[in-house]
DNA sequence: ACAATATGTGGCTATTTTGCCAAATATGAT
DNA sequence: ATCATATTTGGCAAAATAGCCACATATTGT
């Protein structure tokens, strides 16, 4: 492998990552809806404000999403929309697997 | 949210959670060209056997592979193959943006 | 039964990740 | 200037992860 691949393979094993994590992988979806601000956000997820900051940060650095301030507000914005897509696939691929799905859902 | 919606958003992080490691997303590109036992994955990645193990195990676990046994060798097969298709789509929202590129593969 | 090959597991340490709190910063309103 | 609102950052302790070693297990061949 190359380094150039290989940097490849690590910076989407981060953009994995970053999704890879329920709270994130919620953001996302709801993102996927249309921006919003961290606020916004703050409402829907059971977190401290600090909490979903520091996890919009993680999706920022993996390259996901994309952010603009207007006024005291930051509003966040999915970058790659194929993101959505995917997880309807993954979501596929584990409903098919229905009885093993309350196992993998642990 | 239900807690079956909660389930299955947990069972997507891990999903996504798995594929968040350059060993394992490795792994992962290299059995969408087809199934292979442990013992060739190990040949072509550099780590211990029981490393190559854990993370394959990991994979299975989240759902993601299925093995089947043929003599002494263990084969492992993608079970999911749109996966591969999201790779390709979160490659290119890496590529899009080319100057973020090198700060994002570190 | 024994040896060889292939794989999985237990245990351990080092590292990373999470999530909360408190404090810092930034912007807009009074 | 002061205050309120929105967001980020630093720090910390608990939990999870990674990777290696040694050992256990399984299968095949002699």
């Amino acid at each position: 492998m190359t380094g150039a691949e290989r940097s490849l393979l690590v910076a989407k094993a981060k953009a994995l990552k970053a999704l890879g994590h329920p709270t994130r992988l919620f953001m996302v979806e709801e993102l996927s809806k249309g921006e919003c601000c961290v606020c916004s956000l703050v409402e829907r997820i059971d977190a401290d404000f600090s909490t979903v900051s520091k996890h919009l940060s993680v999706l920022k650095e993996a390259g996901l999403v994309e952010i603009e301030k207007r006024g005291q507000k930051v509003f966040y914005r999915l970058r790659a929309t194929c993101v959505t897509q995917f997880i309807g696939c993954i979501e596929t691929a584990i409903r098919e697997n229905a009885e093993r799905y309350a196992k993998l859902a642990r």
